[in-house]
DNA sequence: GCCGTTTTCGGCCCGACTGTTTTCAGTCG
């Protein structure tokens, strides 16, 4: 996926310099077009090979032939000429806070600022200061904010933050009538830049007071009535904003975004004679909505749309229409699709799975222990699959619950698993998938995934795309003809709900249910505990567009052994 | 440069904040 942000970063760049050049409306659109490519969760070469880039929204014919070019030829002719004229390390320094390019183009035409170096030599030396348009305090900002840039963390995994947000939200509930998270956070974006807190209170001083001072806040970055910073110990900045009641929704509409959607609503609005933003939905000076989101949306003719599918992907014409889909919802979820137990590598046992299972609500267990050549997972063989077929009966009985026994292979070179038929028809639930060899070229990779589906030794398909969040690339395959391999075939595909998967992601979920093909979620714990991660397996599920029926997880134990043929 | 039940031309999102300005431009989210 590193083209994808490559070319987004060049776009970008060329908007900079429009900017600069004080272009109007181009730096907009190709602003845009790299928001949606950076957002793409697919590589661009891919979306290039099927002929489909223009007709991706904000990208057309211009923009589409920038991008062939770029990635037939390593460059775009148009951005090296507008670099020529402009000979400044734009992304660069605007990357520092406060600077844009209207102040990077005075600092370029002024002192010959080029880079960041310079920049720095230049505020030492005081040379800003006498600028027009800047003066003393800009200076020093700059110089703090170029400390600062050098810190700047990454994103972090979504898991993660929804952990913190939710002790964020239990210590400040007691004092709020009204609070959320809004934000990426709130659209179940895999990974997030910040957390954004919204809140209603009595006692807003109070709440300020507790929200800065919690344990785990590591530093206090700006503290005020209606909105406070603060810095955790991981490492992750949170915003809380404190909201009147009577504009809570709109601003939680509003801060929940996405920015394109947003964008997309506000033109809504415009053109049905209204004005929105986060104070509410106004026709002239007269509030029409603003206390609860879902008026909001209705004061604009439209249907309440789920945070997760606000990115402007066309929600916003299906909710005018009333055809948004159900999405699927934890309350649906019945069982379970991928765990493991120390029958193989996991570190609570089958009977601790299990129970956990039952307590949380699920009407039944599905263990999914490693099997076949895998030697470090201390994966079974078949005379250990029925030794843990005994292990089950015995524990069903005495917990009074269903256990189906799975098992989770790997899927070799050429396609095939790596366990004997045997073993296979001793399971009633066969998960494969890809771990080892993730770096086989893509037609080879491709024809590899195409064979598994096909093969019919498999009934689910697992971390389809093997990649590991800020970790490990996803292997290279043309996912389309691996879709329509196991549409055809039948075969599941798993939405794989550990924070470092989310394997398939929202993106492709909705490519795999477009091509008609069904999914599991499946934590693949590997101790009790991670069996909470299903929640981010419904919610990049719901991100995807995922209804109750699209997903296995749905069905009763006797529906789903039916579906898979046992 | 993109886009379309106000369309193939003429539009293109909103408000707060900051520092610098004496009425506002630039930046950010």
């Amino acid at each position: 996926m590193a083209e994808n942000l490559n070319v987004a970063r060049l776009l970008d760049d060329i908007a900079d310099i429009y900017e600069m050049k004080e272009v109007r409306f181009k730096p907009r659109a190709y602003r845009r077009a790299a928001q949606t490519i950076r957002s793409l969760g697919e590589p661009v070469e891919d979306i290039r090979d099927r002929g489909e880039l223009e007709g991706i929204p904000g990208i057309g014919r211009n923009i589409a032939a920038k991008i062939v070019e770029y990635l037939d030829t390593g460059r775009i002719e148009k951005h090296e000429e507008l670099k020529k004229e402009l000979p400044v390390d734009i992304d660069e320094l605007t990357s520092i806070e406060g600077l844009g390019p209207k102040k990077v183009m005075k600092l370029y035409q002024e002192l010959g600022i080029r880079s960041l170096e310079d920049l720095k030599e230049a505020a030492e030396e005081g040379r800003i200061a006498g600028i027009e348009g800047f003066g003393e305090k800009t200076e020093k900002t700059i110089l703090e904010n170029i400390e600062f840039a050098k810190n700047a963390r990454d994103r972090f995994l979504l898991g993660y933050a929804i952990f913190e947000s939710d002790r964020l939200i239990s210590a400040l509930g007691d004092h709020c009538s009204r609070l959320e998270v809004a934000g990426s956070l709130r659209r179940k974006r895999e990974t997030v830049g910040d957390i954004d807190i919204l809140a209603v209170s009595e006692d807003p001083g109070k709440v300020m007071e507790l929200f800065v001072s919690m344990e785990q806040v590591q530093k206090v970055i700006a503290r005020g009535k209606k909105k406070s910073s603060v810095r955790l110990d991981s490492g992750i900045n949170v915003d809380l904003r404190l909201i009147e009641d009577e504009s809570y929704g709109s601003a939680l509409q509003y801060f929940t975004g996405s920015k394109q959607h947003n964008v997309h609503l506000r033109t809504i609005a415009r053109k049905g004679g209204m004005k929105l933003s986060e104070y509410g939905l106004f026709k002239g000076d007269k509030l029409v909505a603003g206390r609860n989101e879902e008026e909001v949306y209705r004061g604009m003719g439209l249907d309440w749309i789920p945070p997760e599918m606000r990115e402007d992907n066309g929600e916003i014409e299906l909710a005018a229409d009333g055809g948004l889909p159900d999405l699927v919802g934890i309350e649906d979820i019945r069982c379970d699709l991928q765990m493991h137990s120390t029958w193989s590598d996991g570190k609570d046992t089958l009977h601790d799975m299990a129970s956990r299972c039952r307590e949380l609500g699920y009407e039944y267990a599905v263990i999914t222990d490693h099997v076949g050549e895998i030697r470090v997972a201390n994966a079974l063989d078949l005379n250990r699959i029925r030794k843990q077929k005994k292990e089950i009966a015995r524990i069903e009985d005495e917990l009074d619950f269903r256990i189906i026994q799975g098992v989770e292979a790997n899927i070799r070179k050429d396609g095939s698993l790596d366990v004997e038929k045997e073993l296979m028809e001793e399971a009633e639930i066969v998960l494969a998938a890809v771990h080892s060899a993730f770096r086989m070229d893509r037609k080879e990779m491709t024809e590899r995934l195409v064979n598994a589906v096909s093969s019919g030794d498999l009934h689910i398909l697992a971390h389809p795309l093997g990649r590991k969040i800020q970790e490990r690339k996803p292997i290279d395959v043309d996912l389309d003809r691996v879709l329509e391999a196991a549409s055809d075939a039948g075969t599941i595909m798993e939405v794989n709900a550990f924070p470092e998967r989310l394997d398939l992601n929202g993106y492709n979920v909705k490519r795999a249910l477009d091509a008609g093909v069904r999914l599991s979620i499946g934590t693949d714990a590997h101790m009790r505990e991670h069996l909470g991660y299903i929640q981010l397996g419904v919610s990049t599920a719901r991100r995807g567009w995922a209804t109750a029926d699209d997903i296995m997880n749905t069905r009763s134990e006797k529906e789903l052994l039916r579906a898979l043929g046992k």
